[in-house]
DNA sequence: CTTTCGTATACGCATAAGCGAATTTATTCC
DNA sequence: GGAATAAATTCGCTTATGCGTATACGAAAG
C-alpha cells in the first residue's frame, strides 16, 4: 500500500497548506520539534486558533504530536506516500526563502536561548533540534 | 522584484492546487499544450466549471492562455518565483503517480489521435505536445 | 480531592468557495 | 449584416472554512 491513491489525497494536503498560519507553524517546525507554546507566543496568535491548526496538519498526516507531561511537542512527520512527502519538502524549502518567515524562525531561535525571559515561556521545554 | 515574497502567495498558490478538478486540469496540461474544448470531453464536467477553473489557474500564474480563433489552448507556465516553481514541479510529478490521473492523460491521448471519432470534438484542434 | 496550568474541542457566526443555469463575449462562416 | 460556435462571465444558492468565545480534558502540584 504506498498507495496508488486518489487525487483527492493531494487536493487534501494542499488544502492544509493553502492556510498563511498553518505554513507558518510548519515553518517554525523545520528540523526541530516544538512545543504549542512557542507557537502562540511566535506568532502571537489565540491559543484555541493555534490548536486547531495543529490539529488539521495532523489530520492530513503532515505533522506528530508528542505529550510531555502538560506539554505537547509537534513536529514534521514525512507523509507516506512519496509524492507528498516531495512536495512537503519543496514546501518546506520554499518558506525558508520568505522574509517574514524567516524573521518567525530567528524569533523562535531567540525564545529557546532563553525562554525564561518571555513571561509567558517560564519553565516551557526547550525545543530540541533535530540531527542533521 | 523577483519577490521575496509573502507566505500569503505561497497559501494562495497552494489554494489554487487545493481542488481535484484543478489538479486534473493541470495533470492533462503537463507536457503539452490544450484546448478547452479537450478538458470539457475527457473530465465530463460542464464548460462553465471547466473554464471558472482555468480562470483560477491564470490568476494565480501558473498557467498560460492562448487564442487560436474561437479555440482557446491552455498551457503550464513557470511560476516567476523559484520556491513556487519547483513546488508546481513536484507537484506535476506526484500528479503521474497517481492512477485516476494516468487514466485521464490515457484519455487524452486517445482522444488527441483520432478526435473526429468524438463527436463533439470534431474539427477541434489536436494538443501539441511540447518539446523536450 | 481540588486547583492549576497547558492544550484540545464545541458552538455560533461571518465569510469564502464551488456549483448549475443562464447570459455575454469573441470569432468564424454564410 | 446574421447565425453558429467556443469560451468566459454573472447570478443565486449551498456548503465549507476560519475565527472568537466559552468550555472540556489531562497531567501535575498542593
Amino acid at each position: 500500500m504506498t498507495s496508488a491513491s486518489h487525487g483527492t489525497d493531494l487536493a487534501q494536503l494542499f488544502a492544509a497548506l493553502s492556510d498563511r498560519t498553518r505554513l507558518r507553524l510548519l515553518n517554525l517546525m523545520d528540523g526541530r520539534e516544538v512545543c504549542v507554546c512557542y507557537f502562540v507566543e511566535i506568532l502571537s496568535q489565540s491559543q484555541p486558533k493555534i490548536s486547531r491548526h495543529l490539529a488539521y496538519l495532523r489530520r492530513v498526516g503532515i505533522v506528530r504530536a508528542r505529550r510531555e507531561g502538560k506539554w505537547m511537542h509537534y513536529r514534521i512527520e514525512q507523509p507516506a506516500e512519496a509524492g507528498a512527502a516531495a512536495i512537503l519538502e519543496s514546501t518546506l524549502a520554499a518558506l525558508k526563502a520568505d522574509r517574514s518567515l524567516q524573521a518567525d524562525r530567528a524569533r523562535l531561535d531567540r525564545a529557546c536561548c532563553v525562554p525564561q525571559r518571555l513571561v509567558t515561556l517560564r519553565g516551557a521545554p526547550v525545543p530540541v533540534t533535530a540531527a542533521g
